[in-house]
DNA sequence: AATATTAGTATACTTAAGTATAGTTTAATT
DNA sequence: AATTAAACTATACTTAAGTATACTAATATT
């Protein structure tokens, strides 16, 4: 028995790294996730605040794009049932997390234009 | 002189992580970007390798995306003066290097699938 | 009573992304 | 000389993503 794995298992990307780099994609795709992501970070949360923080979002987006991203776990919607009602958009810890991704592709986006000015 | 920045300025995100962020995030977006770099990854160069490699491309996709990818400088296209004429595809160092991002997203994507499952 | 605010929805439209199908060029093989 | 292969390109089309504009429901303010 080898210890060394035929090459083709070793290296065929598995298909639950396919599953996961796509439910990534996901949520990181399309105009308006990423503003919306870093809104929330930056901790503005209500609809309009949010609406006013990304200048030229349209409400419809701004609806879709949050239920999108509640759907798939990442923000939190909450109703506080103050007088006036109060809905307040929050990261879920998942939503946190998703910090580390993006300081991976900081990171690569930095490095690339500095390889990419000034290649070897 | 105060040390610590006002919230704006320490909570914003700087402009050229915006920038780094975006151009990450165009190199991997699309329906066939990931499949090219990762058949890159794994090996296949030429143009009708990657395209039997990744089954369902068609060849005006595959060959508008690697010129996008070659354009982004995370794709080289090298002609060899062979007889017949031979061209291969390969990734850029940086090409190579976007497979930490794509770690990041593996991680977040597995430890995401758990807490969605499975949340506190 | 009229106006404003929050948190959206509804409808119609435009632009971008991707697909389907066929064709081209250069050289090799039969 | 006809057929095959690699590496594409061209044209037309469909579907998905995003925009524009207007509207609604509930409550609060003037």
């Amino acid at each position: 028995m080898s210890e060394v794995k035929d090459i083709s298992t070793v290296k065929a990307c598995p298909r639950q790294f396919v599953l996961a780099i796509n439910d990534t994609l996901n949520v990181l795709s399309g105009k308006w996730k990423l503003p919306i992501i870093a809104s929330l970070l930056y901790g503005k949360s209500r609809f309009k605040d949010i609406q006013e923080n990304i200048e030229k979002i349209t409400p419809r987006m701004l609806s879709k794009e949050l239920k999108d991203l509640e759907m798939n776990g990442v923000v939190k919607r909450t109703v506080y049932d103050s007088t006036p009602i109060l809905i307040e958009y929050s990261l879920t810890k998942s939503g946190k997390a998703i910090l580390e991704v993006l300081d991976a592709m900081v990171d690569w986006g930095i490095d690339h234009r500095k390889n990419t000015l000034n290649p070897k």
